[in-house]
Order: structure tokens, then C-alpha cells, then sequence
RNA sequence: CGGAGCGUAGCGCAGCCCGGUAGCGCACUUGCUUGGGGUGCAAGGGGUCGCGGGUUCAAAUCCCGCCGCUCCGACCA
């Protein structure tokens, strides 16, 4: 491509409104322009890069024996109304006003349907379907770019088994599919056990990116042998303590205190003697949780111990419900409320906890004895330093973006949908699924955003625009045209994709610029300094190493060096 | 959805407080100049100041409403 001819609009200055570094230089470099919030146009170069990278995701898909789909945006919303997920996704789900169509914000329901139709008998099985499509969601805040975009493209696969042994190895396909796109992608990333959320299923992994970009927060512990999304994160922690005698429960004024840490300061007490109460609707019913000391509640979690919506009570109903405001609710004579506890304080007596009166708080609880608790479970985040699960190293809590996640969908949906087939005994079963994904553009952003520096993104050959760009430093020199020129159709002879700047009012500082903006691995630089001496240089773009080639040996120079090139 | 901010030429911004002929840099056009790290000089073109209403002799500027966008948070398959 000749850059006299092409549309590459390069910008010296960062828009105001892109904050990370991937998004500003993918305008800056021309790949992108935003049309709205969360809605992004793909120019020439960002979209060569984006075929590049589908191309690759479409090789490690086939190898593992996956058929590809090409599947309708439109989709009916009956379909939809069936699997309950109209109103699971709520305002995320676009819907058409003068039809009765949505956009499909994923594809489980279109999947389920065309099986529910065709696949008849366990001997049909299994089955990978994949697609690499426009996926849609309202997002309510689209944000960094093309990470969180209202329409992107997205790799969705779903794999159709019969038993859960299957689904296993469907599941670890779609693992090692996954690590080796993005290995080849060259990116540096982690897999981390994952929550299930509104998907459901019975387990599920993300491929995460460690970046302070990243809308994700991950435990990793130091050693590496334990990562997982906060979400679901465990550690191992001390539980609360039984006391051989349960004393009796006594009031204690605690006069204008607000926090567990005043409280323990007032006390003269040590955390883990103090039960914090969170309360919280759970589908409009109210919750009271046990959490020790200043242990912070994990929504993720209590969300799927409930198995409810959840959110937090309002300041105003807490008084009504409670007789107390924050800071001085406790389980003890709570009426009308569910109560659970964090695993913690399974068995522990000697609590203080709020006695439901303001300024007011409880000593010598026992959980035991003084309350009917519904349940103890694991409700708390864990935090920085603690021991990881099952480890003795600590943990560290890092920022993480997600590029891809595989779920065991199990029957969710072949349930709803009733996809069955007949076994070998002639009954009839539910097809068990599972659902994988991947962000096409988050691999391009993430991988400018661990490959790039002041001067501009920095290409792995593997996902590259163009392997090569050429530089004729001046097109005054007729010396220097020619040999660009010469160079231009035999790099492209020898099967190297260039990108020729020939623009000939253009200085050549700003033809340097731009190819470190542009970011190729190699540039191949013709000017009349070293053509004199029969020279032309090269510059690995990530190194910036120079090396000067003698001007008739260029091409197997470029070859060779392409071929050392990550 | 809560909080904050912004909307003036293609892009980045000033002007607004204190109402009175709409500006700067980059980009663009033309000419000359320069030619190894975003050359220099000169002359040009380009705007209903987001939209609607109000106050006023007069509104980019003050007031009200709406829309759009961004950031922080909430949410997120």
C-alpha cells in the first residue's frame, strides 16, 4: 500500500477524551474513529489488523474441530422470552421499537434453537459451532475505547454434548484453543477461575490481562498457583473463636459510635470478637449479613449464595425495619429478616454485636444460643497479603482485563428450549452446552497496550498491519525513488506485505514519526545519506536498533531479519 | 442510575466570571522555502458558538429546559 494513496489518518495530538493508552493511539495511528458512545468505525489499518487477528482465532477454532457460522444479528424476542433472558438482561438488550426483534447481545438462544432442530441422537455428537460476529449491548457506561463498546465483534463458540464427561473435554479444548490465540496474538495472560453470574452453569474460566485499564480485579498469588477473579476469591483465614463458657449476653452504651474500628478501639477488643451487620434486599427481601470485624461483604458472592438480585438497603428503610441506623444493627431479636453469616464466625460466641438501638451494642453473643442463623457461607473478598487457598504464598490484587470466558453452560438452555436427542437407550435428554468467548477488538487493544511506547505502538508480526514499512526519505532524490520504488514491488514479489511512504510533500522527520506511530516491526529506510555508499537501513521498530544492509541484498536482509522478529 | 465536568472551524483549546464586530495553535488550500526525527515564510478558505426557550437595545457570555459526550462510582454474560 502506498501511503500517498491510502486512507491512514495519522493525528499528532492525543484526543482529550481517551484516557488509555491503547485507545488514544488507535486514533492517533488512524485505526478507529468513534461515531458515538461506545460505537467505533474501523478504518483500513485498524481493520487489517482486525482480519489478521480473526484469522487466526478461525485456525486454532478449526483445529480443535470447530465448524464456523455465520448467525443473525436480528433475532425474534420470543426466543428470548422463552430462555427468561428479556428480562435477565433488562436495558442491556436492545429491542427493536417497530418489530418484535432485538439484537442479539449473544448467541446461546440461536444455538439452542437450531439444535433443538436438527440434532436428534446422541450419535450426533458432540458438536462445536462457532462464529465471529457483531455482538450488541446497551452498555450502560461504554468506556476505554473499543473495550467496552455497545456493538463488537466477538468469537462466541458453544459445544452440544452428552454427558458431563464430554462437556469436560469440550471445555479443555476451548482452553487450549484459547491459549494458543493468544500466545500467537502475543499477549501476556492469566487464567483465572471465574464467576458464573447470569450465564449460569456449573464453572467457568476467564483469560485475563494484567492492566490498570483493566475493569476486572484478580487475586494472583506470588508463586502463580493461584488466580481468581475477586469475584470468587478465596483465602485462608482464621475463624472466630468458642469460648468454653457462653456468657450471658449483656448491653453496652457505646455512645457515638459509627464503625467496627471505633468499635474495637472503644472495646478495647480485638476484630475478631465483632460482628459487622450489612443488611441488603435480595429481590425485595431484606437480609441481614454477619460479617467479622471489618470484613468487606463480596456481592458477587452473596448474590449467588441467595441466588437473588441483591443490593444494598436504603439509609431510610434501615430505621424502619430496624429501629437503628448503621452502626447499631444486630442479629439478636431482629425480626422479619433472613439472616446469614459469614463462614467465619461459624460457632463463635463472645460477639459484640449492634443491639438495634442506636448507641447501643450487645455483648456475649453466641451465635448458637442468642439467634437462627440460615446459614454460614463464604460472603467475604479476601485482601492483599493474605494466604491464598490451598497455598502458603500471599496474595496480590491486581487490575485485569478480560479477553476471553469459558463457561460449562450445562442445560440451562437446552432446558428452556427443550433441545433434546435420544440416547442410546431411546430416552430423551437434555443437550448439555457450554459457551465461550472471545473479544476481537480487546485483543487488539490490549496488545497495544503491552506493546507500545512514547513514539507509538510497536507490532508483533503476527497481528501486524503490514510486516514491513518502507521509507523513501525523499522523493526530491531520484536515486532514492528508484530504489524505494525497486524495493517496493520486490518486497511485495518475495511475499512481504509493505506499507510505502512515497508521499513526496512530506518531510522526513514526519515520515519517521509516523512509522513509529504506525508501529511496523521493521522499517526499511532509503535515503540518499547512505544510498551513496550503496546502503539501506533498518530499524526494528521495537528495539530501534539500525542496521545498514548492502542496497542489493535488501530483500534477503528483510527476510532474514522478519524471520528473527516476534 | 448517583457524583463531577465538558459541548466555540476537521482536531486541540482560549474567550464566558464582568453581555457590545468570534480568536489562537495544528490540520487544510496557494506560492516560495526546506529535505535524516512532526522545516521556515507569506497569503487564503472554513463557525447559525450542541438544540430550544427566556431576560436584554444587544447573548458564545446571564437564566430555564432538553440533547450529546467524557471522567469517577454503581452495573456488567
Amino acid at each position: 500500500m502506498r501511503l500517498s494513496k491510502g486512507f491512514i489518518p495519522t493525528v499528532k495530538e492525543t484526543p482529550s477524551d481517551a484516557i488509555i493508552p491503547s485507545h488514544q493511539l488507535m486514533i492517533r495511528a488512524g485505526m478507529v474513529r468513534a461515531l458515538s458512545a461506545g460505537i467505533y468505525s474501523w478504518l483500513p489499518l485498524g481493520y487489517k489488523v482486525m482480519k489478521k487477528v480473526c484469522e487466526i482465532v478461525r485456525e486454532e477454532m478449526d483445529a480443535i474441530g470447530a465448524q464456523e457460522f455465520h448467525l443473525p444479528a436480528l433475532n425474534p424476542i420470543e426466543i428470548w422470552e422463552e430462555t427468561g433472558r428479556v428480562k435477565a438482561f433488562g436495558d442491556t438488550l436492545f429491542q427493536l421499537k417497530n418489530r418484535p426483534l432485538v439484537l442479539a447481545p449473544t448467541h446461546e438462544e440461536i444455538i439452542c434453537w437450531i439444535a433443538k432442530n436438527h440434532i436428534e441422537s446422541y450419535k450426533e455428537m458432540p458438536q462445536i459451532w462457532y462464529q465471529i460476529q457483531m455482538k450488541f449491548r446497551n452498555e450502560p457506561r461504554p468506556r476505554s475505547g473499543v473495550l467496552r463498546g455497545r456493538q463488537f465483534l466477538m468469537k462466541d463458540s458453544y459445544s452440544l454434548d452428552t454427558t458431563w464427561e464430554a462437556l469436560d473435554v469440550s471445555y479443555d479444548l476451548h482452553a487450549e484453543a484459547y491459549k494458543k490465540i493468544f500466545t500467537r496474538c502475543g499477549l501476556k495472560f492469566f487464567i483465572v477461575g471465574a464467576s458464573s453470574g447470569a450465564m449460569g452453569g456449573t464453572g467457568s474460566q476467564e483469560f485475563m490481562l494484567e492492566s490498570e485499564s483493566g475493569e476486572d480485579t484478580i487475586a494472583l498469588s506470588e508463586d502463580n498457583s493461584y488466580a481468581a477473579n475477586l469475584e470468587i476469591a478465596t483465602s485462608t483465614v482464621p475463624k472466630g473463636i468458642r469460648n468454653a463458657e457462653s456468657k450471658p449476653i449483656e448491653e453496652v452504651h457505646t455512645p457515638n459510635v459509627k464503625t467496627i474500628d471505633e468499635l474495637a478501639v472503644f472495646l478495647k477488643v480485638d476484630h475478631n470478637v465483632l460482628a459487622k451487620s450489612v443488611i441488603y434486599w435480595a429481590d425485595d427481601k431484606p437480609v441481614l449479613i454477619l460479617m467479622m470485624g471489618n470484613d468487606e461483604l463480596n456481592e458477587s458472592k452473596l448474590m449467588s449464595v441467595l441466588g437473588a438480585d441483591v443490593r444494598p438497603i436504603e439509609a431510610e428503610r434501615l430505621k424502619e425495619l430496624t429501629g437503628a441506623d448503621g452502626g447499631s444493627i444486630g442479629p439478636v431479636g431482629l425480626k422479619g429478616f433472613k439472616i446469614i453469616a459469614d463462614k467465619r464466625l461459624e460457632g463463635a460466641n463472645g460477639l459484640v454485636s449492634g443491639a438495634n438501638r442506636n448507641d447501643f451494642h450487645l455483648g456475649n453473643i453466641d451465635l448458637q444460643r442468642d439467634c437462627t442463623i440460615d446459614g454460614y457461607f463464604d460472603l467475604r473478598t479476601v485482601q492483599a497479603g493474605e494466604k491464598a487457598s490451598g497455598g502458603s504464598a500471599s496474595l496480590r490484587i491486581v487490575k485485569g482485563i478480560e479477553l476471553g470466558h469459558i463457561f460449562k453452560l450445562g442445560t440451562k438452555y437446552s432446558d428452556a428450549l427443550k433441545a433434546t436427542y435420544l440416547d442410546e437407550k431411546g430416552e430423551s435428554k437434555p443437550i448439555i452446552m457450554g459457551s465461550y468467548g472471545i473479544g476481537i477488538e480487546r485483543i487488539i487493544a490490549c496488545h497495544i497496550e503491552q506493546n507500545h511506547d512514547a513514539n507509538g505502538i510497536i507490532w508483533d508480526k503476527s497481528i501486524a498491519p503490514y510486516d514491513v514499512h518502507l521509507i523513501a526519505v525523499s522523493m526530491k532524490s531520484t536515486g532514492v525513488v528508484e530504489k524505494a520504488e525497486q524495493l517496493y514491488r520486490d518486497l511485495d514479489k518475495a511475499g512481504v506485505d509493505v506499507l510505502y511512504d512515497d508521499r513526496s510533500a512530506t518531510s522526513p522527520g514526519f515520515k519517521f514519526k509516523d512509522a513509529d506511530l504506525l508501529g511496523m516491526p521493521l522499517q526499511v529506510i532509503v535515503g540518499e545519506k547512505n544510498l551513496v555508499n550503496a546502503k539501506v537501513e533498518l530499524k526494528i521498530r521495537r528495539t530501534g536498533e539500525r542496521i545498514l544492509v548492502e542496497a542489493d541484498d535488501v530483500i534477503n536482509q528483510v527476510k532474514l531479519m522478519l524471520e528473527g522478529i516476534k
